[in-house]
DNA sequence: CATGAATGAGGCTTCATTCAT
DNA sequence: CATGAATGAAGCCTCATTCAT
């Protein structure tokens, strides 16, 4: 991702892929929004499969260094959960198009949606283990905590996506506060 | 749907569709596994959009049946919010290959895109129904409704996809107690 | 041509074929219009070209009985040839889509082609006979009588296809006077 | 219409478009007689109707060139009428297949066809033009110069037709004085 | 490094025709 | 006689990829 025409073409792709899904997008649209020739994109991208590929590694690294690296290492399990559903919402608020491509495209059988897949487990699994510490420490009664890590995965992505889609420019950080208290301490009421 | 041409060709299209996603099925693939020409599904379904629209029609229809119609009228909002989530579950598992259509394909500005988002809206808000009725028998503490709503089903969604892709098999209603328990009451040890 | 049900449906082919051209009128809307099924279509008439050579032996007839079968066999060249000019411009006016159909595929190498560009020359012969009797007569003074019978059909036609399809209810026969003058004399001021 | 390719493609296109009319016509086929693979076709023309307008333009403009700009402009009418006869005949001549396809496709609703029709609508309204000078110098005497205009095009253009299909190399120009005397001048013999 | 013309495999769709009922 | 479901050849068009400049 040296030089900046690399990261022109990248970004095309990203804008491109995540108005149009992978099938749909075409090389043509790319090289136009990123302002090269054709033949340019493929100088820089082995191919529209290698582009793809490239957007899970970049993401990947995102993901790292904007949420799970933002996760106090010291802190209660609750606290930690609660940073990661707000920073997974600030990550969606940051980089809206990248995620409704990975969260399109995961789900299917060819290389790279398997590639996002491992991406989405790798990052379930942080959760996990914040869960795991947290059962440890007794803070925490999760019987399965695998089926939550990805409950709480899921409940945060669908309705990120879903505001999303409704509106463009919704402050997806506004539902954090309603997101953190549902879901770690549920809904029922407590009088009940 | 009436002949039992209609039903094979709508069958394969769904194999197909689940296998490859919209964009990637093609009407030759899905001819072949109806067994049946080409030019036999455009006569029993105008396009391959047709097609899709059909889908949504009758997924919306089955939706209902085995889900929404189950939920009992009389009984309590945390039961009901159960039946829902276990229904739901059972219904990923009678309907894979339908489902994993619809989640993929709900995101997107298409119009086969808009009205399978529709589709979940519609369903999301019978959700919605429910959790206001708690709230207003005081049965229920919930601040945001309808982010409460998409996160329940987000959750389920998710992590139904997210097991069914790692085994084809897994029997997913196994995961209901675990949902239905940490979605209603989340995982905070009660102790703290 | 017996039955009312191959009238019927050779009407609707007249329609069909007259709106779209034999290359893009289709079968299909041929049975609509003449509502039978298209298999009956095909027990009727053998094929699409099967109907269209149908066309051409029912227009030579038609041409025959309303056009040439009225000139009148005694009168002088001149009357003649303006009683052609008339009648063709009724003919014309009372079976517009045939004469449409007709111009419109006479120029080609197709069979059909051939065809029509037969009956035309059959018609056009017709034209020259009257001139050829009008020169040895003396009364005509033509040079190249088989040039001149083809601009007279030429220009009859061309025109009324003009009009109609200016406005399809164009009264042709209103043209008949102004075509009758300026082609049987010319248009150069007698003055000059 | 830069490139050599480009015009290669557009010469096939006018001899299959003549030969075999706009809908029977096929892009393999003008791939093949162009020398260059399907794709190439439509890199260098967006679509099969796309060649077709193109037709019409590149048409309008050679029979500006090569009839209406060669009318004199000081000349008497009917001096100026024979030019515009002589001359189109020279273009059917010179331009054979691209006059047969826009005779043949002139008459229909379809886009290109009224087109085409407007084409020769301007061109018609140039005759016209020649004419009601004419009639104002007092040099010619034409109760409804639109008629006789129209009446003069499809008497050149379908008499053209016609020697052309009975002998592909005929020699329109002969047509022309017969043509000019006969049109211009009538045919009833001056003595009666 | 960059370009963009050229390619051809492959996809969607249409439609004349057949045939079992 | 009549039907209409079924067929498959054939057409239009797209687009990832290559390559000579």
């Amino acid at each position: 991702m040296a030089s900046s025409r690399t990261r022109r073409i990248f970004q095309a792709a990203i804008d491109v892929f995540s108005e149009y899904g992978f099938e749909k997008a075409t090389m043509d649209e790319i090289a136009a929004r990123a302002g090269v020739a054709k033949g340019t994109v493929y100088y820089h991208f082995k191919s529209k499969e290698d582009l793809f590929v490239f957007l899970v590694e970049e993401g990947t690294k995102l993901l790292h260094e904007q949420v799970l690296a933002r996760i106090p290492a010291d802190a209660k399990a609750e606290q930690r959960l609660r940073v990661v559903i707000r920073e997974l919402l600030a990550f969606f608020r940051a980089n809206r198009d990248f995620c409704i491509i990975i969260l399109r495209e995961a789900w299917g059988e060819e290389g790279r949606q398997r590639e996002f897949r491992r991406m989405l487990v790798h990052f379930v699994h942080a959760i996990r283990e914040i869960i795991d510490a947290g059962v440890a420490s007794g803070e925490l009664m999760v019987e399965a905590p695998d089926t939550v890590s990805w409950s709480i995965f899921g409940a945060v992505s669908n309705t990120a996506l879903h505001y999303l889609f409704m509106d463009k420019e919704y402050d997806l950080l506004s539902l954090s506060p309603q997101l953190e208290r549902s879901l770690i301490h549920g809904f029922v009421s407590p009088a009940l």
